[in-house]
DNA sequence: ATGTGC
C-alpha cells in the first residue's frame, strides 16, 4: 500500500502512516486522541488492502460512538465498513458493519464415515445429486428445483424468524434439538432482550413484506455467490493441544465432514436493504452528517426507536440464518444417509461472520459487529463458562477455497487485542469483473479435476475460482503469528456444491 | 448477497 506520514502536506485521505508493531500487529492512526485502527496482517497481507478499504475503515474508526475498530488480513471493500472489519460501539448500532446478508455464517458437520468411504467418484456424484435434491443453490429459485426438501409454510415461518433454533422449531424441521447447543447463538432476541419485541415486530412488518410465503420456503438453501456446501476430509493437527481441542470439538481425524457457507437469503436481504432505507431516509429528513460523509455509514443511537426497530429486525433476519443452517445440515445428513446408510452426524459448530453482538469490551457493554470477521474466545473466556469449549475456546471455522483447504481453529489469549475476533476467509483478491477477465473457465475446471474435487457445476463459476481469493497460507500466517488462534484441523475438499451452470446428472 | 432485478 501506499504509506504518507499523518504529517505528509497533502493529507491525501486516501493515505496514512502504517506503524509496525511486530509482523502482524499494525497501527492505522486516526489522529487526535482516539485509539487507533488496529490492523491484522502480515507485510504482504497489508499491501492488499486498496486506498478505498482504509478510507472506509478511517471512516468506520471516526464514526460516532466507536470505540474500536480491526481490520482484518481478508479486508477489502464493503458497505459503508470493510468486510473484514470489527466496529465496537457502547452507544450506537450500525446497520452498514452487519450488511446485506445478516448473520451469514459457517457450520461444519462431522460424519462418522473414514475418508475411504467417499474415494470413489460415483459415491461422491450420488452425494452431490442427493444433497442438490435436498438443499437449491441460486438466487430466488428457493426450493424450486429440491424435490427432497423441506417446505416451510407462514406459520412455520413465523416462529422460525422469533423463535430461531428453538426446541419447537428444531422439532418442527426434523433437526436435532441438541444443535442448538453447538451454535454461537441458536436464537437472537429483540431490543429489550425478548422474544415478544420480534413477534411484535413482526406483525408489523409482514403486511409490507413481499412474499413472505416464498422467503420462507427458501429455509435449507444456499444461494449464491459466495455460498457453498463442501464434503471435507479432515486432518487434525499433529500437537496435543489440537489433538484435545479436535476431541472435544468432535472432530474426526482422517474422517468426512461437511462444511457450508450461507446466510439469511432474500429474508435477510429484505429486512437489512428496509432499514438501510428507512435509515437514509431519517439522515436526509433530519441533515444528519453522515460518517466520512458516506451514505453506507448510517447508524442509529441505543434506545431510540430507530435502534431498536434495526435490532428487532437484525435479530429476525439472524433466527432464519440460524434455522436455515442447521435445517441444511439435517438435510446434508440426510443426503449422506440415502447414499450411504447407517451414516451418523454431528454438528460441531455453527458460527457467523456478519452480525452484531452485545459482548464485555474493556469491562463495557458495547454492541461488537463483525462484518466478515469471525468470533474468537478464547479458552477461560467468561462467555464460555458452562459451555462444551470453556477449556479449549469454541471452534472457529475458517473457508479458505477448496484447493488449498479450509481450517478449524482455536483462539488463543492474544485474541484480546482484535476484540476477541479473527477473519472469515481468505478474503477476495480479484473483484469479480476482474476474475472473469484474468482466469480461464477451461483452466479453472481443470484445477479441480486435477485435484480430484467433484462440484455439482458443468462450468465451476469463474469469479469464484480460487485463484479469484488471497492466499489462505499468508492470510492464517497473519492470525498465527499475530497470536490470534491456532489451527486444530485442515479440512481437504472431495467435492463442492455452488451455485452455477449445474450438470445434467 | 439478493432479486418487487440498482
Amino acid at each position: 500500500m501506499s504509506i504518507a506520514t499523518e504529517n505528509d502536506s497533502s493529507s491525501a485521505p486516501s493515505k496514512f502512516q502504517m506503524i509496525a508493531d511486530g509482523e502482524a500487529t499494525a497501527i492505522l492512526p486516526t489522529g487526535g486522541k482516539q485509539k487507533p485502527i488496529t490492523v491484522i496482517g502480515t507485510e504482504a497481507i497489508r499491501a492488499t488492502f486498496d486506498d478505498l478499504c482504509l478510507q472506509q475503515a478511517i471512516n468506520s474508526r471516526l464514526a460516532p460512538g466507536v470505540t474500536d475498530l480491526v481490520l482484518n488480513p481478508d479486508a477489502h471493500c464493503g458497505y459503508g465498513a470493510p468486510v473484514g472489519c470489527v466496529m465496537v460501539s457502547p452507544t450506537h448500532i450500525y446497520p452498514g458493519p452487519v450488511g446485506v446478508d445478516i448473520k451469514c455464517s459457517m457450520s461444519l458437520l462431522q460424519t462418522s464415515l473414514p475418508a475411504d468411504a467417499i474415494l470413489d467418484r460415483p459415491t461422491r456424484r450420488a452425494l452431490i445429486n442427493a444433497i442438490c435434491e435436498r438443499t437449491p443453490t441460486g438466487a430466488g429459485r428457493g426450493q424450486r428445483n429440491a424435490p427432497k426438501s423441506r417446505h416451510v409454510g407462514e406459520a412455520l415461518g413465523k416462529r422460525v424468524l422469533v423463535e430461531g433454533a428453538s426446541r419447537g422449531v428444531c422439532e418442527e424441521l426434523g433437526i436435532p434439538p441438541e444443535w442448538a447447543a453447538r451454535c454461537e447463538d441458536s436464537a437472537h432476541v429483540g431490543h429489550d432482550d425478548s422474544t415478544g419485541a420480534l413477534a411484535l415486530r413482526l406483525e408489523q412488518l409482514l403486511p409490507q413484506m413481499h412474499r413472505f410465503d416464498a422467503k420462507m420456503t427458501q429455509l435449507g438453501s444456499y444461494g449464491g455467490g459466495n455460498h457453498f456446501g463442501e464434503c471435507e476430509v479432515v486432518h487434525v493437527e499433529a500437537n496435543d493441544r489440537a489433538r484435545e481441542a479436535a476431541r472435544v470439538f468432535g472432530l474426526v481425524d482422517g474422517g468426512v465432514a461437511f462444511l457450508s457457507h450461507c446466510g439469511s437469503r432474500g429474508i435477510g436481504h429484505q429486512l437489512a436493504s428496509g432499514q438501510f432505507k428507512a435509515l437514509q431516509g431519517k439522515f436526509t429528513q433530519w441533515d444528519i452528517p453522515l460518517p466520512g460523509g458516506d451514505r453506507e455509514l448510517v447508524y442509529a443511537p441505543l434506545g431510540t426507536p430507530e435502534a431498536d426497530a434495526y435490532i428487532d429486525d437484525m435479530a429476525l433476519g439472524a433466527n432464519f440464518a440460524t434455522v436455515n443452517h442447521l435445517l441444511i445440515n439435517a438435510l446434508v445428513l440426510e443426503a449422506f444417509q440415502e447414499v450411504l446408510p447407517g451414516v451418523a452426524g454431528q454438528l460441531v459448530y455453527f458460527i457467523s461472520h456478519n452480525i452484531a453482538r452485545k459482548e464485555v469490551v474493556n469491562n463495557n457493554i458495547a454492541w461488537v459487529h463483525r462484518k466478515g470477521a469471525t468470533r474468537a474466545f478464547p479458552a477461560g473466556h467468561h462467555a464460555l463458562r458452562d459451555t462444551p469449549f470453556a477449556e479449549t475456546g469454541h471452534p472457529i471455522l475458517l473457508p479458505g477455497n477448496p484447493q488449498a483447504g479450509s481450517v478449524v481453529m482455536a483462539a488463543d489469549a492474544g485474541a484480546a487485542v482484535s476484540c476477541y475476533s479473527v477473519n472469515h476467509g481468505a478474503g477476495r483478491q480479484l473483484g469479480r469483473k476482474a476474475a472473469k477477465r484474468a482466469l480461464d473457465q477451461k483452466e479453472v475446471d481443470r484445477s479441480f479435476e486435477e485435484a480430484d474435487i467433484l462440484t455439482n457445476c458443468r462450468a465451476y463459476p469463474i469469479d469464484e475460482a480460487p485463484a479469484a481469493y488471497k492466499d489462505f497460507d499468508e492470510v492464517l500466517r497473519s492470525v498465527k503469528s499475530a497470536g490470534l488462534a491456532s489451527e486444530v484441523a485442515r479440512l481437504k475438499a472431495k467435492f463442492v456444491i455452488k451455485d452455477g451452470d449445474q450438470a445434467d446428472d
